[in-house]
DNA sequence: CGTTTAGTTCGGTTTGTTCCGAACCTGATG
DNA sequence: CATCAGGTTCGGAACAAACCGAACTAAACG
């Protein structure tokens, strides 16, 4: 339960959840493959049913977490969905692509203030920009190769 | 001011700012080196003087922005901290490494229960920490070089 | 010494988030 | 068909954040 709390706090502050949408993550990823429920949830993070309720489709929206169920019964297992990583691995860089686009545009309005002026010491100064595009471009590239490679070894195990 | 709004939304999410903060950020970066002063935030961002006071000052704890001043003219004009995508490089390998400590930790939790489990199919499956745990080392490896570059490229330039 | 400039500090209001309880729903089971 | 298990929905309470105005400070200027 402590390490509950402290992933808990990590994903709170990193995922922008909800305390107890946090607790519920770490506590699924915690019990793993076996599943977790809704009731066992209710009793061991201490929260209302509706609480737990709402944060739970709210993160199976957010393709965080899944289910499976048994046959011959109504419960729910919650468990994390399985290719989280990868999700993960796909929203950084479509994170990364945002930002490149939003340095592009701002580069764009920079640049077109500067052909109005003459004083090249008053020109808007550009390597910011460029910098930050440079490595936006060859993170995304790095990142893409790792996920090329997670894919591979997916397969060969 | 369009892109001064669309950049603070961006940033109140990514860098988890208010929303003034935010837009100070913004308006600070596409002010670029000719540097802005606490009035005219004041009157750009239509924030009152204790709003503004308190976020500039937090945002110089968070060593995002600093001020260089005028001989003969008080105010201080405020521009993004100089290695700022430094900075932020730096950062995302700090997080990288408390991720890759804590999914050390759960995996060291899942192995110490299994050897508790003689059913094989009971035991937990570790691959998950292994993933993430592959993903963040290579992630780490090639932001660390990424980085190394730009403080090259800085010098030569 | 009064005034201006450039901010800071503090108390309070507004706004937003998070959680809860109570009532409700839906499909199985006796 | 009443009951139970397994949830969902809704209104509101409790708490936290973001922002503001008013009063204040500290240095410089006339």
């Amino acid at each position: 339960m402590a390490l509950v709390e402290k992933l808990g706090v990590h994903l709170e502050g990193r995922e922008n959840l909800a305390p107890v949408a946090a607790r519920i993550m770490a506590y699924v990823i915690l019990t793993g493959k076996r599943g977790t429920t809704f009731d066992e949830m209710v009793t061991v993070l201490q929260a209302s049913k509706s609480t737990i309720s709402t944060h739970l489709n709210h993160l199976q929206d957010l393709k965080k977490l899944e289910y499976f169920t048994k046959t011959g019964d109504r419960k729910k297992y919650f468990i994390i969905n399985k290719d989280s990583v990868l999700h993960h691995i796909n929203e950084m860089i479509k994170e990364w692509e945002e930002v490149a686009a939003l340095h592009k545009e701002m580069k764009a309005y920079k640049e077109a203030i500067n052909e109005h002026i003459t004083d090249e010491e008053e020109k808007f100064d550009l390597t910011f920009h460029n910098d930050y595009l440079r490595f936006v471009k060859d993170a995304s590239a790095s990142i893409e190769h790792l996920k090329e490679n997670l894919i591979k070894n997916k397969f060969n195990l």
